[in-house]
DNA sequence: TTTTATGAGGGGATATTCCCCCTTTATTTT
DNA sequence: AAAATAAAGGGGGAATATCCCCTCATAAAA
């Protein structure tokens, strides 16, 4: 039997910080015949480094989201200014709807799940490839939810102060407390109250305290 | 060549939601030449019916945490509750003490994270075949730490009228108008407060709406 | 039979909420 | 340059809501 040629091949590079799931990848992928995996990384950093060391260039990268030192948001982000002719296909667990679209943002040619069954994988990567772009139904379906809830959204602006009244909200202390804590008198946190009340929709302090958690502004 | 014997082979199953990392392991743990994947399963109650259906029993099991239906401790509590010969070796992303714990105390003989290489996972699932258990130093740290932490910790238990009552804490709804919720008295309710600030050691509403959510008892 | 869970109330002290009102200092707009 | 606006700080007074005691009744467990 002859050498099997891989010079047709497409290349692609790996990048997850499971290297379990990155090895397994790994070998799932090469076993599709028209794929070839150039190398495994482990976060974004390494990703970056290759490309300053090697002049090998993959056509596509498949690229997770939750990595450490550089995510895969931001990686891609360097793709699409440094190397734009990379497509990157975004395969992640988390769906939620700001994760997606930053991830789109960033220049991702497609955001599938980890959860989909290696046939999709193949055919994502054959659509990334052949195409440019592979979006699945529920990646189109969260972006149409997006642009509904965009006209409520209007990102409220908090200024400093108020930020950090809405902290000590946040605790068992009276606002007398926090007036003190603030070096303010009870009658301007007053103010910083009915402030908030307005801007964050509440109508009693526990909606400020459910705000400011729901909005990740203070961490349990 | 004659064909290759796999009766000697260690028999798992892999259980895991996420069919591309489920299916890459697949290929993964097929490599490691003393072990055999008998059927790679989506979810605990798959898990349960394999059992009721098959007569077959693998030696291991490898189990991730977070799936949908039946998660991987239910899963677990069910093989130590009705195959106890089998054992369970996790295999999940999530390393909080909590979930650890939980996990082993359903009887899982090791616990690894998806971040560590194949051959550790080799070498866990040869431990586990052999020994009958493999724990990581981080498993043993973490089980040190919860019994520092044990002396403290004592479980509150709250009533099921208490933990309705904990719930729409985590509104902006009056006692007045929890108590018509609730379909009692407003005095009743106080009552219900006090007894929710002693035991959970808060003084005033935003104390119980931050223990409500840190315990996960209500969800933003 | 005493404890526990559940439901209800009185009375009072603080805290919170919700209106109004004000000054001073920057930053924009006109 | 003058005027308008925004940002930061402060206040009076009043209506509720919250908090903190303490007592009582009943039914079901222990």
């Amino acid at each position: 039997m002859p050498k099997i040629k891989t010079m047709n091949k497409i290349d692609l590079i790996i990048v997850d910080d499971h290297v379990l799931f990155s090895q397994a990848l790994n070998g799932l992928v090469s076993n599709f015949n028209e794929f070839n995996v150039v190398t495994v990384l482990n976060n974004g950093k390494e990703l970056i480094d290759y490309f300053s060391k090697e002049n090998k260039q993959p056509q596509i990268v498949l690229m997770d989201i939750q990595m450490p030192i550089v995510n895969g948001i931001e990686a891609t982000q360097w793709l699409k200014d440094n190397k734009p002719e990379i497509k990157v296909l975004a395969l992640s667990m988390e769906a939620d709807e700001d994760t997606i679209l930053k991830m789109l943002r960033a220049g991702a040619k497609g955001y599938l799940l980890k959860d989909i069954h290696p046939t999709v994988l193949q055919h994502a990567l054959n659509e990334v490839h052949s195409s440019g772009f592979y979006y699945t139904e529920n990646i189109t379906n969260t972006l149409l939810n997006s642009i509904d809830k965009k006209e409520k959204l209007t990102v409220i602006k908090l200024k400093e102060r108020e930020l950090e009244f809405l902290k000590l909200c946040c605790s068992e202390m009276t606002y007398k407390q926090i007036a003190e804590a603030m070096f303010l008198s009870p009658k301007t946190v007053e103010n910083y109250r009915e402030a908030l009340f307005e801007k964050l929709e509440a109508k009693t302090r526990i909606g400020l305290v459910l705000y400011a958690i729901k909005e990740k502004i203070v961490i349990l």
